[in-house]
DNA sequence: TGAATATAGTTGATAAAGTCAACCAAATAA
DNA sequence: TTATTTGGTTGACTTTATCAACTATATTCA
């Protein structure tokens, strides 16, 4: 079977699980995406949105109301790039640091339940391949 | 890192090459998803919009449209079901499977080129895993 | 140096995709 | 046969995605 259609599929069967617990801890109402860059801010923060963008093969347009949106809910804040003035660092709060918490349990509990199939050694093989591409 | 981005992320890059060959290969207009669709359908035709919604997770309101389109475009089209009067089964049209093929071109050169950086065997692995799960 | 070019970010407009519920008709169960 | 369930269509709406114009700073190099 087509590998881009199981990619798909997977992603979409994850989207479904956490869309049903959304309601639980989206206290901020940020939706998937939200949740996806916070995730990926923590891992490299403090970052411009062009690393980001990069990173996310997301559009930096939409990425710059994205983040404009959580600053809003003061779950990021943009501080003072010294090395160039046109950007900002964006950097997770206090609030966000924890919330970024939550949601990653959500997601690692959804990813589990996917992978429930596979036995330890096969999770960490698949987690190897997926780092390598 | 978090498996759920890495996957995120893969499709976006699948998606992103797709997206600059479209103008090359998509004469029907039907989009990314539209393709996946037609893929879909293709493995397990004749089928009903029912067993496409469960086996890719989406919603039936959306494929009902999506196939009203891609009928539109004589790429499939609605065949008497015997066994439920309510359905139809969704069949190709010879120029629906015609175009599946290019689309299936496309879309293994995309994975082709993403799984570069894995050898023959850990490619084989990686089918193998998606399968299981 | 200073003019030309490139880059980071914001914003606007629009399209594509996804979600949810109401509704009809046919199928199934009681 | 009435009641309930199921497959599909449609409407209304939200979320994501795409693309281009524009501003301000950075960079290049003649």
């Amino acid at each position: 079977m087509e590998l881009a259609l199981q990619i798909d599929r997977l992603m979409r069967r994850l989207n479904a699980r956490i869309h049903v617990q959304a309601p639980q801890f989206d206290q901020h109402n940020i939706g998937p995406i939200g949740g996806m860059i916070l995730l990926t801010l923590a891992e490299v923060q403090p970052a411009s949105i062009q690393t980001i963008s990069q990173l996310m093969g997301r559009d930096k347009g939409q990425l710059s109301r994205l983040f404009s949106n959580l600053e809003r809910r003061d779950l990021v804040l943009r501080i003072n790039n010294p090395a160039d003035q046109r950007s900002h660092l964006l950097r997770l709060t206090p609030g966000g640091e924890e919330f970024v918490i939550s949601v990653k349990q959500v997601l690692d509990g959804a990813v589990h339940e996917l992978l429930a199939p596979l036995d330890e050694a096969e999770k960490a093989e698949m987690v190897r391949l997926l780092e390598k591409i």
